[in-house]
DNA sequence: GATGAATGAGATTTCATTCAT
DNA sequence: AATGAATGAAATCTCATTCAT
């Protein structure tokens, strides 16, 4: 995933990249600390040791280009890992997959609880703005996002697998939930933990294989008591 | 709800309501429009037509108690809402109370649509605050809207209306799914409609039957084909 | 000195005085302890018990009125207590008058802090005024003082009881010696009197007595030893 | 003093240098011209031909920040004056001393004039502040002001040049006598000088020689006329 | 290419005063 | 006469971005 090390590519070059690196962990740090608005760039560039001004050489947008490489980043590793499960998923079940999927980006963004953050606290907000790019490019990364994943959805459902509901609005929901249960174990952990008061039950949000078995039980399985099977 | 035009309270009385509710109206309109951080005060003294002094005179917290007497009405309403549909259900099944419960809540947000676009742009960001008094306040918001829909989930689940899952687990889910869909609706909205790549079934997003048809089906039936009950 | 129980007066005048003077204390009080600028007038409205509105009923020139007021009477007191003690002093020596005159004085602003601290903090400020009405109204009321002094010292010069000095020098820095030793007792109460780095020596300043004897001796004797009488 | 033009700093730190030196020139002017709390930084910064936020570079403390600056100087430059007079005396007379730093006095401030009006306006204020930050700056200023001069106090009294009177008590004397003196000529500039009712004879305050020997035949030989030195 | 000093637009907030009740 | 809600001018301070070095 990281190419600041590629071997091909020339010593600048590579420098290059290891810059913009050091760059964008200090952002993401700093926004995920902050908020965006209100991260200062001079706390971004102090932590990324480098002069303000030189940012500017490697994010001509700025504050802002930096959120939003930040962006792509978080919507391309997600993408990777719909294709790596859904797509190379050899002849496991969709079911199967999805429960993977699931595991994997738990622990994905336990490595990456700072990007993740960011999601959290920008992604939303920059949705709903007044700038037509921006809207157009949260568009685009999150259509990519569904494709990524409808075709897999589809087949399930041409299978026989699933139930045959609409395939867009399903490949929405499938991911929705899980970002859902990864931001409810985050705001858990943002929490005091010595805190009783949990909104849903801890276990699921310490461990990936509870948080999948969960999500896959209900969104497969449904909620309803099955009973007519006895009969 | 509204106690503006409560006959009962003082006629000063009445139009110190009726002054709040306009500078509330102005800021959700304002916050909706450029988000909380981008918002003037300037714009929505104006947008209220009251000086900007006034508004410390109502919100001693200025900009942000603002904010927050928005969140207050949120949370009270759709708690308010949870209530109307689980506690009071009668004898109304737990699925016909949540396929109602999906219907009410499309109408109601639809109807105050910067009020939610609002809680869509800021709440997850002051949710991960560093300040401890907006955690607290937001754990203390979703605690109380968890409250009032578990017992009804809880009971359900001893009636044997639904799988014995986790109760927490499942009510903030079921939460969830319904906001994630409103988000979406609200999302597809904002974007130019004309656009074809629209990422969920646009007809979910308009239709609140639809929706919460989609929405029960998949959460209580599930996505997995009974293939049992055929034989 | 208080007018405000004089029994020549109507009801109506005499309740309009006590109100100013209510209103009056409130602002020595407020304005000693954050000083003019700071001082909210509504902090002072609040502890006089009145409507802000209600102090321009008695104050037309508002905060600022509030503070020449205070002024007026400080600058009367002083005015009274030279004349009663150097006007009327019968056959006492001069001497003997400055030496009453600094123990009154200090008894005089023992008992009126906050009327001496708003002296301290503001007088000087608003003598340098860009506002000629400002700095008139203190040449007029430091003119007065020094005149109501200057009598006696002139005085105490024909009968060769003192040298012959200039004799409104003279008269002003005696006002001086005794204001800058007050400042200064003032100074000491309002730091830690547990700091053992006292700049003055410290009995001085909380007995009266003392600081007169000292004051009387060095303006009188002179710092230099008289070494030629006793030969 | 002025390190603005040392040929050993770099070009660099020599134009920073300036650069404050400017801002507070300017600060220094319209402090005294408008007091600290009326004058807008803005005004500040147009006169010293910066941006506004310039000066946060070189103040952090912003407006206070300048304003102490300027306190630093002028204790700086007192103390200086005081141990160039006493301590440096050689085997001039205690009173020959004080003479001379009476008239040097007057000429420093006279060169100063805009930093001797801050003084008057804003330290005494601040001396009795709320916050012990700036009471404790006080405190300690003066405290080295005094102690500049105590040890020359001592040393005359214990050669039997001036009377054995408390030390600190005639130190701080000593220095607020020609400080009042100072104070009373620029209070005579500032007023209408064509004013016939000036309180101290006019000469002392345009004559810095006149005016030292006043407050030395004042505070040597004391006010008393000494009756018994021709017997 | 790297730097960081300079910039000034723009934000929130305070508060003396007015004036309708 | 007493009130206090409304007002908006004015203040300080922050910080993304530029650009000369």
């Amino acid at each position: 995933m990281s190419d600041a090390s590629n071997p091909s590519l020339s010593r600048r070059e590579r420098e290059r990249r290891m810059r913009r690196r050091a760059m964008l962990d200090a952002a993401s740090a700093v926004f995920a600390e902050k908020g965006f608005e209100q991260a200062p760039l001079d706390e971004i560039a102090e932590r990324a040791e480098f002069g303000k001004g030189t940012i500017y050489n490697y994010f001509e947008e700025g504050k802002e280009g930096l959120l939003f490489a930040l962006f792509d980043e978080a919507y391309d590793d997600l993408q990777a890992l719909i294709r790596s499960n859904f797509e190379e998923a050899g002849d496991r079940s969709f079911r199967a997959s999805f429960h993977n999927f699931v595991v994997e980006s738990f622990t994905y963004y336990e490595e990456r609880e700072d990007l993740f953050l960011n999601l959290i606290k920008e992604s939303q907000r920059l949705c709903f703005s007044d700038d037509p790019e921006k809207t157009e490019y949260f568009r685009r990364q999150q259509q990519r996002t569904i494709e990524a994943l409808a075709s897999a959805v589809e087949a399930a459902a041409e299978e026989g697998d699933i139930s045959p509901l609409p395939t867009r609005s399903v490949t929405y929901m499938l991911l929705e939930v899980v970002y859902d249960l990864i931001v409810h174990r985050s705001l858990n952990e943002h929490r005091d933990t010595t805190d009783a008061t949990c909104l849903a039950d801890v276990s699921l949000l310490h461990d990936a294989e509870a948080a999948a078995d969960f999500l896959t039980t209900l969104l497969f399985d449904g909620l309803e008591t099955r009973r007519d099977d006895s009969m």
